[in-house]
Formats: structure tokens, C-alpha cells, sequence
DNA sequence: TAAATGATACACT
DNA sequence: GTGTATCATTTAC
């Protein structure tokens, strides 16, 4: 067993239990692994969301599933740190999360993109519309489903098979951090800070301007790569 | 620029 | 119980 500098020797799950906040930079980098029977995909995390649950007082977060409470829907962020949570949205996508902090709190980490690493094949075969690699898991909602994860899956142990879950042994530089993409204004959500991504890379997810007339990107929104 | 598509949560009988 | 607004989005026109 390799100490693994980034967890300074921590049991995985103990590392995760820690805040969602912290912990989503040195995520980036991450490996995440889900072995079906159709075999397995690998994604490299390169850009994840926080979010809270309603126990932090100090930043409520309107965006978060679990603001207003625990439902069953929502359960598995109540849960250990460690586990998915994969909840359907729009009718016709799934979104994953990993869960983070201690038992009986509600915080979790979106995984909004990555890089396919291994089964590229297989994730291709799973996104019959996309045709670029960089493009198999660039967006929440392609990632899960080049990972193959439904609701079937939410709830369940990501440190087990045949899910798995591989730290880098260092921090990912550069990382980038800003506004989360899709939370509404409501009670503030959008003021906090929680995407962040790895610099530069190719399969961050193309943040989409809700209405940038004049087209123009202004540095100080822009929030893509 | 907008359609697709259904679970979820909440207000209300 | 029923009715309805709201989505942590993607893709095609």
C-alpha cells in the first residue's frame, strides 16, 4: 500500500467525508471505473459542482436536491461519503454524483465531465450520437451515460465493485473554479463558486451563456475552459 | 432557437 | 388522492 500524499494515508472513504468544497479540486484528476457486464469504462474526472446540504446554515443552497430535506429521491446524500447519486432530469437524462462529508449530512460532488480512459469503445457504443472522443463524456448527462449509471445505480458504493475509484497521487494543476452551471438565482445558489475544472482541458463541458446578447465573452463570465 | 420527455415535489382537493 | 411547475441537459433544426 502506497501512501498516497494527497489522502495523507486516509482510509478513501474517511478522505471523502471531509467538505465538498475542499475535496472537488483534488477530485479532479480522479479516476471512477464501472465494470458491467458489458464490460468496463474508466472516466478521468476533469470537472465536478459542489453542492450542500441544508446543515450549512451559513451557505444555503437553494440549488442543492437535498435544501429542503431528505426524500427519497434524495437519500443516498444523506448517506456515507463514497456513494453515487444518480437522480433523472429532463425527462431523459441521468446525472451522478459522489457523495461527500460525514453520515447525516447532504453534500455531494456533480461529476460533470471527464476524459474516457478505458472502454472507449464501449462508451461510444453506449452515446450513439457522438463521434469525438473528447466528447463521449463532456457534459453531466454523457458522462452517466458513458458510464452506463441509471437510478438503478443510485445509492450504491462507488469504493466497491464494480464500481472503483482511484485518487492521482498529486493535486491536478491548473484547476479553475466558478459559478455552477444550471443552478437558479433562487436564495443566491448562483454566487457560490463550486464548479471547478481542470484548465485548458479538452473535455470540460462547453458552458452555454443563458443569453449572452453581443456574443462577446467577457473573462469575467466566462466560465469555459 | 427550441423540442424532447418524465420523475419529483409540493400545493391542493 | 389529483394537478402542475420545475428541472444540476442534450441534440437537432
Amino acid at each position: 500500500m502506497s501512501r498516497n500524499p494527497l489522502t495523507a494515508g486516509q482510509p478513501l472513504r474517511e478522505f471523502l467525508s471531509g467538505d465538498a468544497r475542499q475535496l472537488a479540486p483534488l477530485l479532479l484528476g480522479a479516476v471512477l471505473t464501472h465494470d458491467s457486464r458489458d464490460g468496463a469504462v474508466s472516466v478521468r474526472l476533469t470537472e465536478v459542482e459542489a453542492y450542500l446540504g441544508p446543515e450549512d446554515s451559513l451557505h444555503p443552497d437553494p440549488g442543492s436536491h437535498t435544501y429542503r430535506g431528505p426524500t427519497p429521491r434524495n437519500a443516498p446524500m444523506f448517506g456515507p461519503a463514497g456513494h453515487l447519486y444518480v437522480y433523472f432530469t429532463y425527462g431523459m437524462h441521468h446525472c451522478t454524483n459522489i457523495v461527500c462529508g460525514p453520515e447525516g449530512t447532504a453534500s455531494a460532488l456533480l461529476l460533470r465531465a471527464g476524459e474516457i480512459v478505458d472502454g472507449v469503445e464501449l462508451a461510444r457504443h453506449r452515446r450513439t450520437t457522438s463521434k469525438s472522443p473528447a466528447d463521449l463524456a463532456r457534459g453531466p448527462a454523457r458522462l452517466a451515460k458513458a458510464l452506463g449509471l441509471t437510478t438503478a445505480d443510485s445509492g450504491r458504493d462507488a469504493l466497491a465493485p464494480p464500481f472503483g475509484l482511484v485518487l492521482p497521487s498529486r493535486p491536478a494543476v491548473p484547476v479553475s473554479s466558478g459559478p455552477r452551471v444550471g443552478v437558479s438565482g433562487a436564495g443566491g445558489a448562483d454566487r457560490y463558486a463550486w464548479r471547478f475544472w481542470i484548465t485548458g482541458d479538452p473535455t470540460v463541458s462547453q458552458y452555454k451563456p443563458a443569453k449572452p446578447r453581443g456574443a462577446k465573452p467577457d473573462p469575467a463570465t466566462f466560465h469555459g475552459r
